[in-house]
DNA sequence: TGAATAGTGTCTCTAAGACAATATAGC
DNA sequence: GCTATATTGTCTTAGAGACACTATTCA
């Protein structure tokens, strides 16, 4: 039918707002855009879905990940559609955003054009990358009160105090030793390894965990959540 | 460029979950389409983004429920984007799906081949839209827990014990009397209003209240809910 | 043994649910 | 007064946070 004549002008694009913890710090991978518009200016990894190939709008997201910040299968959500006729100069258009995380020992070498900027401190950003990075960040901060959602910022293997730095640092607030373990536990969502943490201590090492493989792909939630609120 | 030319065979639209409150239910507005694929199915509202006129996908939302559903301002929220090559025969498409909230006192009388159906028991539904529907149950029943969204079922006046009958139809389950009381007074969205319910009781009448005028459109929220799961 | 951090026991305090008392209408 | 529902008071209980004690390692 003549659909796609009719409503041909629509430009549809993924972003992905990719996060790690850097320095005890949410940061968000930048990439300087070579093509117009906005050439040389810093902004989220994205690109155009691809009718051909791309199962869906979250195989977009990937794909842009793997092909333009060599990342290759970090925790993926959908985020929300940004959209409109003002946010592209080219004309009409849709940005899937997908938020990402992915612990820094998991981290690819940079390409050249690549940095990473601590979300409190973005520098000037095209389109409405702004404003997919703040809302990207509330999302991660929201569902780190109640779910394990941190852990995908952690490697394969951790201790229970790391994890616990891990969650204080997306939250941007100290959470309670004992609440957080009780938490934690209640999860169900992490396994002992045998092993132990030794490191460099002058002090009794730490107990490694590992995610159970039941939600290598999926989130545990609660009911309530940690810090509810500031 | 050739942006355009290279990404045209997308399609880009928005399907609107329209929910009410009716027999103590939550139900869905559903069209018999009139149009190929599917003509004859009922399925949700739904419809091409207008490049040419619509501000946002949001708009184009508030747009479809306008002119298929005379539906004019209800509590509209973007609830996720749907895409792939399978879920529409005409090709890869998006459809960027919001959810409404309407009560019931305000629906228009409905056009030819809408009917209200109970999400308990949907029909066979084309596109993914039974998925879609889901989604936005768990959605709503979701932030239900947390927040003021059930009011927008409300008229414009309604008695507390009214809001909790709307609220456990939302949820489903019963809600603890006291509780609910507490948590309304805690959100601070609802002020009372001097005429008071008198209806056919043969008892003490209910206090009118009504949302305030900051929250008509905003959600209040309070970090812990009511019945937290089960 | 002392320092440092890991892990746990337990008390306190907040807030949700249960229960029931009181309030006010129509009859 | 009697019935029915609205509204409020207060007790119980679950769970989060505070505090501090014990455990274990290395120097």
């Amino acid at each position: 039918m003549a659909a796609k004549a009719e409503h041909p002008n629509v430009l549809c694009t993924v972003d992905v707002v990719l996060l790690t913890l850097r320095d005890d710090a949410l940061q968000v991978l930048l990439l300087r855009r070579t093509a117009e518009p906005f050439a040389g200016a810093l902004a989220l990894p994205g690109g155009y879905v691809h009718a051909q190939s791309d199962h869906d709008a979250s195989d977009a997201a990937a794909r842009v990940l793997r092909d333009k910040a060599g990342v290759e299968s970090p925790y993926l959500e959908q985020l929300a559609t940004f959209s409109g006729p003002a946010r592209d100069p080219r004309g009409w258009s849709v940005s899937i955003a997908h938020f990402a995380l992915l612990p820094e020992s998991l981290l690819p070498p940079l390409h050249e054009g690549a940095v990473w900027k601590p979300v409190e401190r973005l520098p000037a950003l095209p389109f409405d990358h702004r404003q997919i990075v703040q809302e990207a960040v509330e999302r991660v901060r929201a569902k780190s009160q109640y779910s394990s959602l941190p852990v995908h910022l952690c490697g394969e293997r951790f201790t229970l105090p790391q994890l616990q730095a891990v969650y204080e640092a997306v939250l941007g607030e100290p959470v309670n030793k004992v609440s957080f373990r009780r938490k934690i536990d209640e999860l169900g969502m992490l396994e002992p390894i045998e092993g132990e943490f030794t490191a460099g201590g002058a002090h009794r090492p730490a107990q490694l965990y590992r995610l159970r493989k039941a939600f290598r792909h999926v989130l545990s939630t609660s009911g309530r959540g940690l810090n509810s609120g500031a």
